[in-house]
DNA sequence: AACGTCATCGCAAACGTTTGATATCCTAAC
DNA sequence: GTTAGGATATCAAACGTTTGCGATGACGTT
């Protein structure tokens, strides 16, 4: 066996020709003899020659890989994106290169650098909470590296987009519940300086207006996790006039609040109706299991990475951005009343 | 701005000295006056200057990147795994490229190559429910790159290994259920040509024994997804003599079972014990939660991590495979009786 | 005999970086 | 005044691949 992998080099040598030749006969170019071909072929089948990636992509300045950062990798959402990412990229021809930024704006930067670094030819970021200066990303721009945002996007900045329509999911699912019969609908809600929960309550809001029911501030507090859940939606039953319904910004956090209305010794969903959003394995095993907004995860990935192949393939940045939708549909279950 | 990103040559070319000057300036080489140290790193700050991966790579042949190949991200139990990688890895400099083999060994055999042709540093796998044959593995060897195996691991292959302690968790499954006084112990399985797989049903047959209950190959069935847990579960139910204790291969074959169980009207755990592997967010957030065996995704992946890493720096393939061993650890929850 | 035409192939440069070997220039010691 | 030596910077090769251009023969045509 020989150390490190087979060249075009080693092939020339072994068949006392040069390595252009060899080049040219691996791509069956016509300039070279049908001969010289198939010794090469065959030599390289027999030593398993595999073209190297890296001096390609340095001839080329074109490593052939996205870059993804994504806040945290362990979450059914974002491993489903990353699993639509992975779908076409591989089709592509494409790598797929996965930095986690923990929710931290630091780490965020600090990928970014790497990726710049890695020459990666796209990046797909979905953004940390913390984040609210965007000025990594259009160093990644002024660099000529495109960009797609994808679930937590960037509202300033002009970029490509891609998003759930959170807008409309909330109004569906607020408009279940007043449909349903209930009055008095709480909100749990994320931090209004990222875009999603802005037009999550949005539609909240506007499910309520439409149905002329007084909205009640004191319904929506900010509580976007699992164990902010279990802490807070106590306080919320205690409330002198306590909700008949909550609607939750996120999967988790719905369940955690489900958790604790039945610990209270309240049932759900005879006194109680909840709905998250984002549908994950939480959603169809709690039980009873959760009228959720399904969120389709796979085809975001699949959106985001089909865009950012097409924006590579244009070759400058010099491009209108846009902003693809994909629908959310609630799937009712039984953590709302039927009638 | 400029087209492309800076090189050492932009900046040798401003400053009209050469490129190697710049590239010592930059490493701070004793041969290069402060003078110039000065104005190259006043230079490339200004201009935002990162070195080129790609070249590097070229040179030292050392991508700096680890492969990792898994069968699905869409489960908790291997995005965490990643999580781990993705932490060890970028603390120790590397880059994470992710591929899935979607559980099929045609689109592993395909993995293996594009990491070949990446000449990534190391690999990290968790096999395919297909894999039987693995000389594609056995070419990443040939061509100095090593490899890892975590969780799903090769028995006939001498590798480096990160498993779980599957027999040592299923016996203490099994011991717990046979503790609280469960007598018909049903074990959901799955195929035995894993050996993850084998050792759970090792452990499981091993409690059994000590404990003098006999075993009842009819209470041994394969069934290692929740949907074969919808559809299995009620045929064990309804054998004439019933299990009063379910132990599953896995966390969601777990939760299909206790689904049904409960649909069939019986209690968990007051008629029937059900006992998982695999401790996700699923495990918690059933009703009951599950009693269930820490899998440690996160730390299984700091080790493979950690381990590869090693490997790497070792520069060649002659070394001892180990095989490390991560603790599990049973979590009585309310899926089991409580005597 | 001189020339054009193919068919085949090699040379060299380029991508960006590092590094051993050289090349200057200056200063100080003999 | 020669030379040793230090300080500073450049040259060239190398990593693996591609590709425009040039080179070499063999052959056929005038």
């Amino acid at each position: 066996m020989r150390s490190g992998q087979v060249t075009i080099k080693d092939i020339a040598k072994e068949l006392g020709i040069s390595a252009s030749t060899v080049s040219r006969a691996l791509k069956d170019h016509p300039d070279i003899s049908s001969k010289t071909k198939e010794a090469v072929n065959k030599l390289a089948k027999k030593w398993h020659y595999k073209p190297n990636a890296v001096a390609l992509s340095l001839r080329n300045s074109k490593t052939n890989i996205i870059g993804v950062i994504i806040p945290e990798i362990v979450h059914h959402f974002f491993s489903s994106v990353i699993s639509g990412i992975e779908d076409i990229a591989s089709k592509a021809g494409y790598n797929v290169m996965i930095f986690q930024s923990n929710e931290s704006y630091e780490r965020e930067m600090e990928n970014v650098q790497a990726l710049l670094s890695s020459r990666v030819d796209g990046v797909l970021v979905s953004m940390s909470k913390e984040t609210k200066d965007h000025s990594h990303f259009q160093e990644l721009r002024n660099n000529g590296i495109p960009i797609v945002f994808f679930d937590r996007v960037c509202n300033d900045l002009s970029s490509d987009n891609v998003i759930v329509d959170d807008f409309a999911g909330a109004f569906a699912a607020v408009e279940h519940l007043i449909n349903i019969g209930c009055k008095r609908i709480a909100h749990l809600s994320a931090p209004q300086h990222m875009l999603l929960a802005q037009n999550r309550q949005k539609g909240y809001r506007q499910a309520m207006l439409k149905h002329k029911i007084p909205i009640d501030e004191n319904l929506i507090i900010k509580c976007d996790s699992f164990d902010e859940a279990i802490l807070k939606t106590p306080e919320l039953l205690e409330l002198p006039e306590p909700p008949d319904a909550i609607f939750a910004v996120n999967e988790l956090t719905a369940a955690g609040a489900l958790l604790m209305v039945k610990k209270l010794g309240l049932r759900v969903p005879e006194d109680i109706s909840i709905v998250g959003f984002t549908d994950g394995v939480v959603s169809r095993i709690t039980d009873p299991s959760l009228t959720t907004l399904e969120q389709h995860g796979f085809e975001i990935g699949l959106n985001a990475a089909e865009l950012i192949v097409e924006r590579i393939s244009l070759g400058h940045m010099d491009y209108e951005p846009v902003t693809k939708v994909v629908k959310t549909n609630l799937i009712v279950r039984g953590s709302t009343r039927h009638i």
